[in-house]
DNA sequence: GTTTTATCTGAAAACGTTTACGACAATCTT
DNA sequence: AAGATTGTCGTAAACGTTTTCAGATAAAAC
């Protein structure tokens, strides 16, 4: 169990331990025989370098933080997994912290992170709020918000285009005939939900459309609230054609409820999500979505974030990624009368 | 940026940084009223002791390493959550390591949190070969092994009994009427998968099945490879009336392949799972399928571990979890003729 | 043959903590 | 009242590295 340092190393090759240090750190003043010599005596030995204490002297510790809501939900398992890749090829490791949703959560973690002396962290915010909540620690370490719009704020983030999302929805649905497109929203304290609402207000606006938001203020999972809204909704008399989901967990819930109110996606009502989780691609799901861009965003974070950290002097940056439409089996054109 | 110490709080306060440090780590030779005014001054400042320099001294970083094979993967991001979960209750905060199911980079992954000085490793590995690839380091760092069985391999794990899982399943088959069913298998280098398909094999023996397994050694996403191992069995004719997936991710490869041959699930032919991933409760999915708990697994494994930590003697122990019948809508009783 | 230069090595400080030890005063014994 | 005990605090060493500075040796230049 006893590691063995560079001192070990040393009174075995009997030297001083700077040579050791210079010979392991691939320092240039140092003699090309010795080198060799004690990097075979290194290995011998078995010695893995202790990154706690490099990290002490060095001042930093080639680690980010990771801080998402929950890492057991699709969207966010995605990111982290791309975040892990593209961190790791640029030296760095990732400490992972939950908040459950939770905004005292998020911000005990955001200190632990911050004690633990990570270079840097990426946030997945639990919501609107976790900004100002967090606002204090926030130039402590360089932060990076991913996902959640922050608008004008001066924070770096990266999002996708949330309004333009469902704008471009709006437009697809439109263009297969639906002239009667309801809106399952999500009142969350988000932007990010504030923005794609607005943008399908936006779409239905330009289309000369009626809008039209099903909502509740009851709180739960997000497929469960799909799937109480669309139980009462179906129930109901209503003119429409079409069901834009403000997020895909959504979509699923609703999809639930059709089925058991026997009505019959994409042949009765024609349904649209937004987030393209893996989920949706599932052939028995086959979910038509606007899809967020995990893999760029998850790389585009990392890089800024690092960018971040080596320019103390820079402020903040912001950048807004494209949601692209995914056309799969859930939307049906209006047949014509 | 320049982060606040101890140092600087024994300057302010007017007193020694021992002082300081005892005052912040609750000990007992301090003065009321001295702590609490350091206490104060400590806060003002906005001081977070610098985990780093503690874990230097104290040998202990208070870090598990938590290395799977991916962790965009339901399976695994649900174990992750847990493990965070019970970790965090427990002190212990988690640096994430993707191996990508390669085990070189397995390896590399482990070797990297060996220098990282984490108290201890929760490994998910990549296959059976793992353990022997592993091997000249487990004694490094206490180490538990996560749902590979290891047999009797001496090296702590936890895992669900997979033998069990596909015996019960299979009894469960028996009880609705079927006679003929078929394991649809993943031949992969791994433990599990072997305990599964002796598990169908011997309770078809003991009620006198003829086992058939379906195959291929063509390797891909364990989705895709039930999908074409299904779309091929589809096009032939068969004597059977169930089929029972490896894991519930090849299940899910089957269902498209029989919606797209116009096989009707569970009217012509049952569909049993094991695994119970999350996609499975998904109404439009509805799997019946063989549950691994996942959330005892993961606390039982962090558990497992601190234990190991706290007692260097002890050398491994071995936990398997009982699997369980989950009954969705994948299953249909045979009519009787 | 002496000085300069280049090359290699070691001593020591630093990073921010914890902790063993000792010093000193105040309080408690008998 | 003298010694023993207790409570509070400071000094210094330690954790395993990196890095600065200076010293030593040998080769090169004059």
């Amino acid at each position: 169990m006893k590691r063995v340092t560079i001192k070990d190393i040393a009174k075995v090759a009997n030297v001083s331990y700077t040579t050791v240090s210079r010979a392991l750190s691939g320092s240039s003043e140092i003699g090309e025989g010795t080198r060799q010599r004690i990097l075979q005596i290194g290995k011998d030995m078995g010695y893995t370098a202790n990154a706690v204490a490099r990290s002490l002297v060095a001042k930093e510790t080639k680690l980010i933080g990771l801080l998402v809501s929950s890492i057991n939900n699709p969207f966010m398992s995605e990111i982290a997994y791309h975040v892990e890749e593209s961190a790791r090829k640029k030296g760095y490791n990732l400490m992972l912290c939950n908040s459950s949703g939770n905004i005292e959560q998020e911000e005990e973690a955001y200190k632990l992170l911050v004690g633990r002396q990570v270079d840097g962290i990426i946030l997945v915010p639990c919501g609107a709020h976790s900004y100002e909540r967090l606002h204090p620690y926030l130039d402590t370490v360089p932060t990076v918000f991913v996902s959640e719009n922050l608008r004008d704020i001066q924070e770096s983030y990266v999002t996708v285009d949330n309004h333009r999302g469902t704008y471009i929805g709006v437009e697809y649905l439109y263009s297969l005939g639906h002239r009667s497109i309801v809106y399952f929203a999500r009142r969350l304290a988000s932007t990010t939900h504030q923005l794609r609402a607005q943008g399908y207000g936006d779409a239905c606006k330009a289309l000369h459309l009626k809008p039209q938001y099903v909502d509740s203020h009851f709180a739960s999972s997000s497929i469960q609230h799909g799937y109480t809204l669309a139980l009462e909704w179906f129930r109901g008399k209503h003119n429409y054609s079409a069901i834009f989901a403000a997020a895909d967990t959504i979509a699923l819930g609703i999809l639930q409820a059709a089925e058991e109110c026997g009505v019959r996606i994409p042949e009765d009502v024609s349904l649209l999500g937004f987030d393209n989780i893996s989920f949706s691609a599932l052939p028995k799901i086959n979910l038509s979505t606007i899809e967020q861009p995990k893999h760029m965003m998850a790389s585009v974070a990392v890089e800024m974030l690092i960018e971040k950290m080596k320019t103390p002097a820079m402020r903040y940056s912001h950048k807004i990624m494209n949601p692209e439409l995914v056309i799969r089996g859930s939307c049906k054109a209006v047949p014509q009368i």
